[in-house]
DNA sequence: ACCAGGCACGAAACCGTTTTCGTGTTGATA
DNA sequence: TATCAACACGAAAACGGTTTCGTGCCTGGT
């Protein structure tokens, strides 16, 4: 087992100091030709690479990022995670990534964990616990120490940072717009329960568009969900009693579940009911028939948090004055395929 | 913006040395009840955490743990990575995620990225370019450097280091096995490029339990796709020109796509044709009908890597002597749910 | 009154870098 | 020959901790 070799290695096999083969090494005018080229060689022989975390504790950067993600078994914040992960990558950063299972506490354990010179800066998503109890000091503190934070999709307008969201409202507005164009009148919704803003909004976005089309509100066509997915059956009976023409749900999951259930009820998709669904993953492409699905573009949206927080990291030593914080939006999209006409 | 307390600080304010605030915060007995409480109220009020570089540069111990993996958008990574996450979490550690993307240049790359100094140890699945280069040396390199590496599912004779496999072989045995139990004889298996050794070794146990039960190997039920899970229509010909009773998918996409084609076809499933995939996700149990499929466990895999990682990562210092590594089997089990009989 | 020993604390080395600020030697210039 | 740059390099501080090894002082025993 080779140990690794150290700049004091170097120095004290070529009989030099450590500063200058730490100098040779990064190719100082102060240092001669000839010494250079025998410090370089011998550093390429052995193959010397400098220690990061002395580099870290050096310069006070890590170049580290953390992610703190509710669920990374969730499609769409493992396509945040991607684009987020590349674009760090591409701007030499690396990424720590915690889960905080949608729990208050864990999310502020690991908040502490990793602030504590770990990392440069944070993206997260708030988990549903911290939506509920609405506390947000944890993320005050860590912005406190001038530590860059960047939210994205769940955010709050508690704390003042960067943030990236989609545009919900109006793609849900527009998703039931089309609804509406292509003849549907019984639209229902299918939600989750409401402390989770992004569900709030895409409810807000199916009111508004009833509302503008002179379309009746009708509070029975409206299911509340629990956020827990694996409740095999809890929609089924809702089926059987709304009469209905058009469902808009805000996941894939109640999508796939509402298809099944009104597939099992003999109605065909989409000509008896049009169904179009939040999160445009992998079972929307593949279910049968395909689901009509909102796109998020986690991907996009985890690389414009990327950049955002790198952005930040990278420049807040200049300007010390107040900083100004932007909300980038994300322009969901609608695609188009078999459970809608 | 409140700076971040160093030891530095406290000594300063308290008039006493670095070391004394040290060992004050350790409860050390060389240090008076008096000064104890004074430092630990001061620490505190202002909130002192110690820099986790300053600890890293000194005991060469990040806790930090290294993940490299393919592709993250993939269940069966995902859920590894979960089961990784929660463990290493549990024991003091943190997880910094590379995404090789399949390459073997980023593979090599984030590797050394990582390996000088930023990770205790590595858990990794080959990359599909390292499998077809057949190339190791990075893997080597780290071990050599003392670096403890684990890898998974996508595993290598090639390196000599503690390894978690599923026994892929068997779990395709007892899958055809059932089937032929269930009275079927033509039955066609799909399959990835031979370059992945865990398609490899399902195809070999599809082929032993053909033997075993006295079936002929007929190479015309069996396709060969790539391993790029887009491909929309691929094997749609495939299930026009063949005559089967069964299918066995390396995957689930596979085998949502088979579905499809053979319900296009008129095909009743499991009726006329039972159909098994592997990789037990989300879309085995979404699709329709739902899919009987083999669970790989990842999350008791990744558990269980970060289990024998961390294990040698903290008894890596005693025993310098030859480490004996060892292969953890995960056992697969077979969901059945309703495309088969 | 002298010495041993324990108590409470500080100095300093160390982890592996970077970087500032000398400093000794050389060669050219006045 | 004295002066002065320029050159090539080294010493040392710094990042923020931990830890070893003193050491001064007080106390108690003789």
């Amino acid at each position: 087992m080779k140990r690794k070799i150290t700049l004091k290695d170097i120095a004290r096999e070529l009989d030099v100091s450590i500063s200058t083969v730490s100098k040779a090494l990064k190719n100082s005018v102060e240092i001669s030709r000839d010494t250079k080229e025998k410090v370089q060689a011998f550093a390429r022989l052995y193959n010397y690479r400098p220690n990061n975390i002395a580099i870290s504790l050096k310069n006070k950067r890590t170049k580290n990022i953390g992610v703190i993600i509710p669920d990374i078994v969730h499609h769409f914040f493992t396509t945040v995670f991607r684009g987020i992960e590349k674009y760090a990558n591409a701007r030499g950063y690396n990424v720590i990534v915690c889960i905080s299972d949608e729990s208050f506490d864990k999310e502020v354990i690991n908040m502490e964990m990793l602030a504590n010179g770990s990392i440069d800066g944070f993206i997260m998503a708030l988990s549903a616990g911290t939506q509920l109890k609405n506390d947000y000091n944890h993320l005050r503190e860590v912005m406190d120490q001038g530590i860059p934070l960047v939210l994205f999709d769940r955010v709050t307008d508690e704390v003042d940072c960067d943030k990236v969201v989609i545009n919900d409202e109006e793609a849900a507005y527009i998703a039931v717009k089309n609804m509406i164009q292509s003849g549907r009148k019984r639209i229902a919704l299918l939600t989750s329960e409401a402390h989770f803003n992004v569900s709030e909004k895409r409810a807000e976005g199916y009111y508004r568009a009833l509302k503008e089309h002179n379309l009746p509100v009708n509070e029975d066509l409206v299911l509340v969900l629990p956020h827990m997915y694996d409740e095999e059956n809890i929609s089924e009976g809702f089926f059987r009693e709304v009469d209905i023409d058009a469902v808009l749900c805000v996941n894939e999951i109640y999508a796939i579940r509402s298809m099944r259930h009104l597939q099992n009820q003999g109605k065909r998709i989409p000509e008896d009911v049009s169904v179009i669904g939040f999160t445009d993953g992998i079972l929307s492409k593949l279910s049968n028939p395909s689901l009509t699905s909102v796109a998020q573009h986690g991907e996009l949206m985890g690389e414009t948090a990327a950049r955002l927080l790198v952005d930040r990291i990278e420049t807040d030593y200049q300007e010390m004055d107040e900083p100004v914080y932007q909300t980038e939006v994300i322009k969901a999209s609608i695609v188009v395929r078999e459970s809608t006409d």
